[in-house]
RNA sequence: CGGGGCGUGGCGCAGCCUGGUUAGCGCGCUAGUCUGGGGGACUAGAGGUCCCGAGUUCGAAUCUCGGCGCCCCGACCA
């Protein structure tokens, strides 16, 4: 088809917007393929809407081939349902009444629903299903953020699988992880599938499929020699090994007068900040104070302390310190404390310089096992200056997108909703879920955040909006359109700029929109019979003659 | 929710501190003339609830109070 570029709706601006940071956000809206209704809702114009679709057909036709169904599950959809499972506190939800008082959700995801239609699966006979659906979902986020990142109301595709235990569960989520390496690839977008948290999903294992980009709310790690990549909140890295002093028979008090922190703790001592550890108490949601400890060079990664408590946690008060300790930040430290002591690996072996629960003291050469009996876990953030714990390797942090996010749910879902099947032993037992989500809006941000340049988008040719971009010049008109036509003729999707502008304005819009071929047809090409192809990612353009226009793209 | 910034034609901004003609500039837009391979020139125009409300004042874009919205950092977060 031939769209001509004098009828379409295609507001491009000179400037970006003043308050738009991100990459995607600039350049998408200056390209005229998106505009801002308010805070992270946003109208898809027709350009962004031809590319928002054909990112939704790549999903499409991967989930059709590994036999996933598609359907489409409402939008609004009874309060009632979330409050079996549980859900209906999130935050995030919007909720609203009908005129009888009803209370309905937004959702942001499908479980409850499409397990509310899984109740129809009565038989081992019908399993495995896998069943999805694209559609708009809705979130009441507190911030949203940086263009179609973070997004209130958004397009997500949403696939959900039925089996009837683990072992099939584990097939069908590789199924599904194939699928979505297949549908990035497609897209040229370079993705990292790592193990990540479950969040407010639930569930035993999920991995997060990571988009490097300038704008992004993760931290994606990788090592140079690419044999790992995880993402900050779960990456387990090689600490660098510290300097330790002298081994000691057992823990010596020293006075510390005035050293609140470890950095000044080891210039006092004049030792490696590595070989003294940091308290950190926290109070957990049942009251009790919990002591955090980690190497005086780390910091506390907060999800993974969680993780290791098995509940939430906060940062103790003051006061709580001090009932706790009996001395205050500081000057905390192991030996003597009653409470629980959660460890973090890295002081597993060794011996550290620690509070001694007295202000203005601390103790050398206390030993984890001999001098206090902690439970150890991972508690660390990885630092810049760790190395690969597969080979050693240096690492490289990057602020990346979540573009998917796929879960094994297990029974989180099924279970209170009563989604059961009869299995062959006759027995009634529950559907093992797993669900598989990717956010059409930010995979085409993460796109743009990885393929641009200083002019404007580079797309990849499977979701650029049109196929070839030709600009027609005064006196080529001709010549223009026979272009189109050849083109469209041969099956690809045309953009003619047959715009009355100057040519500057033309070539300018062209590299802001980002088509990845362009056919420029003028003057200069019109005495060879010819146009000029030239190709948007490299710049790289030839003389072709129109007979052979075809054949050259 | 905490911190910071901003709100003036479609876009980018000035004016506000120190209240006072028809609220200005660049880009864009309309008409015309010239021009025509990287955002050209000239001429003439159109386009504004100065975010909203209340107050102070003879007089408010400008000062005061309250509210709303947007952006950034943090908290939060399929």
């Amino acid at each position: 088809m031939i769209a001509r570029a004098s009828q379409l709706f295609l507001p491009t601006l000179r400037d970006a917007p003043a308050d738009a940071e991100a990459a995607n956000h600039k350049l998408l809206v200056r390209g005229g393929f998106i505009r801002q209704v308010t805070g992270g809702v946003w109208t898809f114009l027709p350009l962004g809407w031809r590319v928002h679709r054909k990112v939704e057909q790549i999903i499409r036709e991967e989930m059709d081939a590994i036999g996933c169904q598609e359907m489409l599950m409402s939008v609004l959809t009874p309060l009632e349902l979330w409050q079996k499972t549980g859900r209906d506190f999130i935050q995030e939800i919007f909720r609203l009444k009908d005129r009888k008082g009803t209370d309905y959700v937004l959702p942001l995801t499908h479980e409850e629903t499409v397990s509310f239609h899984a109740r129809e699966l009565q038989s081992y006979r019908q399993l495995p299903q896998m069943l999805y659906h694209i559609a708009t979902k809705h979130r009441d986020e507190p911030r949203p953020r940086a263009g179609l990142i973070r997004m209130r109301e958004f397009w997500m595709k949403d696939a959900y699988s039925f089996d009837r235990d683990e072992e099939g569960l584990d097939k069908s989520f590789e199924l599904q992880h194939g699928a979505y390496e297949r549908i990035f690839e497609r897209c040229s977008l370079n993705v990292f599938g790592v193990q990540a948290e479950s969040g407010m999903m639930g569930g035993t294992e999920s991995i997060d499929f990571l988009a490097p980009a300038g704008a992004g709310e993760n931290t994606l790690v990788t090592c140079e020699n690419g044999d790992f990549a995880a993402d900050l909140e779960v990456a387990r890295t090689m600490p660098r090994i510290p300097v330790f002093p002298e081994t000691m028979m057992a823990p010596g008090e020293v006075e510390t007068p005035n050293v609140k922190t470890c950095e000044a703790l080891a210039e006092f001592l004049a030792i490696d900040v590595a070989a003294t550890s940091k308290a950190m108490p926290v109070t957990t949601d049942d009251g009790a104070v919990v002591l955090a400890l980690i190497r005086g060079d780390d910091h506390v990664e907060p999800a993974k302390l969680d993780a290791a408590l098995g509940r939430p946690s906060r940062p103790s008060t003051d006061e709580e310190i001090r009932d706790a300790f009996g001395a205050s930040g500081g000057s905390l430290g192991p030996v003597g404390f009653a409470g629980e002591i959660v460890a973090d690996d890295a002081l597993r072996a060794g011996q550290f310089v620690a509070g001694a629960n007295r202000d203005g003291w601390h103790l050398r050469g206390v030993e984890a096992g001999r001098d206090f009996q902690p439970r150890f876990a991972d508690l660390r953030e990885s630092a810049p200056d760790d190395t690969c714990p597969h080979c050693g390797g240096k690492l490289r942090f990057e602020t990346a997108i979540e573009v998917g996010h796929i879960f094994k749910l297990g029974t989180r879902y099924s279970e209170p909703l009563g989604a059961r099947f009869l299995d062959d032993d006759g027995k009634e037992k529950t559907l093992v879920m797993g669900s598989y989500g990717v956010g059409l809006a930010r995979t085409m941000a993460a796109v743009v955040e990885q393929s641009h340049d200083e002019l404007g988008i580079v797309w990849p040719a499977s979701i650029a909006p049109y196929d070839v971009h030709i600009v027609q010049l005064l006196g080529a008109e001709e010549v223009a359109a026979q272009a189109a036509e050849k083109l469209s003729a041969a099956g690809m999707d045309v953009l003619l700029d047959d715009r009355d502008l100057r040519p500057g304005e033309k070539f300018a819009d062209a590299d802001l929109i980002g088509i990845p071929i362009r056919v420029t047809a003028g003057k200069k090409s019109l005495e060879d019979g010819a146009v000029d192809v030239r190709a948007r990612g490299t710049g790289a353009e030839r003389r072709v003659p129109l007979a052979d226009l075809v054949a050259s793209i």
